[in-house]
DNA sequence: GTCAAGCTTGTTGTATGCAAGACGGCGGCA
DNA sequence: TGCCGCCGTCTTGCATACAACAAGCTTGAC
């Protein structure tokens, strides 16, 4: 480690939580993380702190670490506001997309294509990924890219348990289309509305979100 | 310090960042830090790495931590985004404020009402602060609420540059009272609309703010 | 038998030590 | 005189040591 094992260290846990590997409320010892990492508790808790930061961990004085154990309600309200960044990511797009942004935009989807015809809802979860990625980065707006793919990571967990609900790939699937088309028309209301639609958990979808989140438990 | 030295230490170094004692592009340098606050360079550390999720401290690899010094073009799309979520908190706001919300707004706006009558344009930074605070937590979204108050006090600085701008003050309290009506009046869209407006910093603000910005350097 | 107080143990929070890299100055060479 | 490279110093990054506190257990009293 030439540098910065606190930056390997953060992604790396930072991982484990997303992929569900630390489980939500899990205590997260300094130690144990130390001996698995091989480095001492000085770099860990550097990265434990930065994960308190960014709200992925809460630090309980003197009890140490855990992973934040958002309510439905929480979960609900994030997926909200992601909606409402990304719609605006969305408008940004319709109106600034240049030629690259449109190659990109128009590969992610067609990936996205594949892997919902094959119906690998892991590779469809990694394809979409990427798609969002291409509207953030066709928003040209820096910052707004930024906010969005931190969001956009702390609720992939929450993504993967959406997306294992029957036939949401496929639902999931044609709003893109209906999306890129109004990014590639500069349609900024159109973009924007759909986007939100196509990201906020509502109706039947909170749900459907519910149910699993208790089941995952 | 019977616990949590960091946490003090955070808030400590983040207020100087935000007011200005720690310019833009300032190097924290550890020991003196640690000397200044009585403390060893651990605590300080952890602090700033906090600041670095954050996203007010770039931590440069073995050269140590410098506060960010965003580009005007950055700073555009940190409010870009403040008002789109901003305007978000109003829409919500208009739909869900309770009796106690509505109290709770009137009274900001009142204040905001002294001081700028006053022409005391510190003391209307303050009370505006109030203002917008108590909108967010009309709101009702819990997350929400948290990321608008962590981006408004990352715009802090900008924020008190504009307010030194002739006549902005009168400018802004203009405003605030058509947003209070349209929330009070259930008006989701107005709301939404005259908030991004109020917040988005463009046309001739824009310019004042790079000068500005340029002047404080 | 139950409850409370004190101790024990384990973990966190802070300080310090040590090594490696970056920056600046100095000298040598062209 | 100007430029390049080497060395010293200073700072950061990580490890380790130590102290303070919390949780659980034991023990004793009622």
């Amino acid at each position: 480690m030439t540098t910065n094992a606190f930056l390997k260290l953060r992604d790396e846990i930072e991982n484990g939580i997303v992929t569900g590997e630390f489980e939500p409320g899990a205590r997260l010892d300094e130690v144990q993380l130390a001996t698995r990492f091989g480095v001492s508790r000085t770099p860990i808790r550097e990265a434990l702190m930065q994960l308190n930061a960014i709200g992925l961990v809460e630090i309980r004085p003197r009890r140490g670490a855990v992973v934040v154990d958002p309510a439905p309600q929480r979960v609900f309200e994030m997926f909200e506001l992601m909606g409402e960044m990304e719609g605006m990511a969305g408008a940004l797009a319709a109106r600034r997309h240049l030629e690259e942004d449109r190659r990109a935009l128009l590969a992610a989807h067609a990936s996205c294509e594949q892997s919902a015809a094959s119906g690998d809802a892991d590779a469809y979860y990694y394809d979409n990924e990427i798609f969002h990625r291409a509207i953030y980065a066709a928003s040209h707006s820096g910052f707004l890219e930024e906010q969005c793919a931190a969001l956009h990571r702390r609720l992939r967990p929450y993504r993967r348990l959406q997306l294992r609900v029957r036939n949401r790939v496929k639902v999931s699937f044609d709003e893109h289309a209906g999306i890129v088309a109004a990014i590639l028309a500069g349609d900024e209301n159109g973009a924007r509305q759909l986007l939100r639609d196509h990201v906020v958990v509502q109706g039947d979808r909170f749900s459907d979100l519910v149910a699993n989140l208790a089941r995952a438990r």
